[in-house]
DNA sequence: GCATGTGAATGGATTCACAGCT
DNA sequence: AGCTGTGAATCCATTCACATGC
C-alpha cells in the first residue's frame, strides 16, 4: 500500500502563513499526510517508526518530517525514532481531530449528496449532520446513506442545535457568498468552499477553497507541452 | 462578483516544477484563476485591463500577473495594459483547452457521478464521455445528465474510440493503483486521482491527486488554534 | 551507534523598483 | 503620464549537516 504523499498533491496558491503561530498551511496539509502514514504503520503493527523510514516508505524527506514535527513538540526519542501510537495521538490532537468536528453540507445537488456521503467526511472526527437546501423538491428527502435534506430556513436553528462547527458550500457560484454570510453569521467558523467564486473573509472565518476545474487545466497544460515538446 | 483567487486555495505540497519548461504549478494554477478573471472582465465588456488593475479587482499581486504572463511571451502594451479579449485567448491556448479534452470517470460511486455531471467538467475545453465501474448492476445505467455507465472489460476500447485524454480516479483507495495502470496502459497521459493514496510514477504519465479530506483536517486545525488561543 | 532536533545553507517564489516603451 | 517586462532584493520553504542525547 501506498499512501498519498506530498508529491503531486493539489495545488495550493496560497503562501499565507497560518493565523495564529507561525504554522504554514505546507506544513498542517503534511502533518495529515504523517497521520495517514502512521495509521497504515499502526495497522500493520508497527511499534516505533525513525523520520528516515518514514521518509523511505512513502517517499518523504526525514529533515522535514523532524522539523514540521517540532513544531508542535518533542515527539521523538534520539536513538529511536517515533512511537507509532503515541505520535499518531499526538497529530490526531494536534489536528484538533480527537473530538468529533461536525458538518453542514449545503447545497443537496450532485457534488453536495456526494460529498456528504463521503466516506472521509464522515470517520475519524468528522461527521455531516444533514445538507440544506432552498429547493423545495429536496428538502424531506435523504441522502443515499441517509442524511436528511432539510430546509433553508433552518439552517441556523441546525447549526445550533447540532453543534456545526464546518460548513461546506456546495452550491452554484451565484449563491456562494450568500451561504458563507449565512453560515458565518450562524456561528460557524470553518469553511470548506466548493464554489469557484473566492468569499469575502471575515475576522475569524476560515474559509478553504477547492477549485476542481483548476486541476484539470493543469492536466491539460501539460498534455500540451507533452505533445508540443514530442 | 468575485472570483477565486490566489487567496485561501488549495493546498499544494508539491513545489515540483512542471515537467518540461521550468513553469512551476504554482504559476499554471494562477493561470487559470487569471481566464477566470478575464472571463469574468469580457462578460462585463471591458476590453482593456492592466496588471494592476485585475491584481486589485481580483486580489492579487500585480507583479506576479506580469510575470507570470511573461513566461508565455509579451502579451500586454506598454502604457495601456492588457486587451483582455486576446489575453484570454493567449490562457486557453497557453493551458491547451482550445481544443476539447475527453475525459473518462472510472468508478460510478456517488463522487464519481457527481463529477461525471459537474459542469465545471463539462464546458470550455473539457467533455466528460462515460463512466466506468466493475459493479455489472450499475452498468448500463446513466447518470443525471445521461453519461453512460459502462463495463470495465471496455475500457482501453472507449479510451482509444472516443480519444480520451484524461482519466478521473473515483473508486476506493485499493482499486486506485490497478485503475491508474489501466489508464496508462491505455494510453492515457494525465489522471485525476480522488482516491487518498499516492499513485506510482511512470514516465510520461502525469497525475494530480485531489485529497478532500485533508481540507477538512485543514480547518479542523485552525478550529482548534482559533478555541485554544481565546 | 543511532536518530532526533535544529542552526546554517540552499533553492524557489514573491515582491520591489525601475528601465524602457507607448 | 502610464504600464509592461524584468533584474535585484526579499521572503519563505526545503534540505543539509551536525551537536545533542538515548
Amino acid at each position: 500500500m501506498r499512501l498519498a504523499c506530498c508529491c503531486s498533491s493539489q495545488v495550493d496558491m496560497s503562501r499565507v502563513p497560518n493565523d495564529r503561530d507561525g504554522i504554514s498551511e505546507l506544513t498542517t496539509g503534511r502533518l495529515s499526510v504523517y497521520l495517514r502514514c502512521l495509521t497504515f504503520l499502526e495497522s500493520q503493527g508497527q511499534k516505533t517508526v525513525s523520520s528516515h523510514e518514514m521518509a523511505e516508505r512513502f517517499h518523504l524527506n526525514s529533515a522535514q518530517i523532524r522539523k514540521d514535527l517540532a513544531c508542535f513538540g518533542e515527539f521523538g526519542t534520539r536513538g529511536v525514532g517515533y512511537d507509532v501510537t503515541r505520535l499518531k495521538k499526538s497529530l490526531v490532537e494536534t489536528l484538533g481531530i480527537d473530538r468529533t468536528r461536525n458538518i453542514l453540507v449545503v447545497g443537496a445537488g450532485n457534488l453536495g449528496m456526494a460529498l456528504a456521503d463521503y466516506t472521509g467526511f464522515n470517520s475519524n472526527g468528522f461527521h455531516i449532520v444533514a445538507l440544506i437546501d432552498n429547493d423545495p423538491g429536496k428538502v424531506g428527502r435523504t441522502s443515499r446513506a441517509g442524511i436528511p435534506v432539510l430546509s433553508w430556513d433552518r439552517m441556523s436553528e441546525v447549526i445550533r442545535k447540532n453543534h456545526v462547527d464546518i460548513g461546506i458550500i456546495a452550491v452554484p457560484p451565484d449563491g456562494a457568498q450568500t451561504v458563507c454570510d449565512a453560515l458565518a453569521d450562524a456561528g460557524v467558523q470553518a469553511i470548506l468552499n466548493f464554489a469557484p467564486v473566492q468569499v469575502k473573509l471575515r475576522s475569524g472565518l476560515k474559509v478553504k477553497s477547492v477549485d476542481l476545474r483548476i486541476n484539470l487545466e493543469s492536466l491539460s497544460f501539460h498534455l500540451k507541452n507533452a505533445e508540443d515538446g514530442g
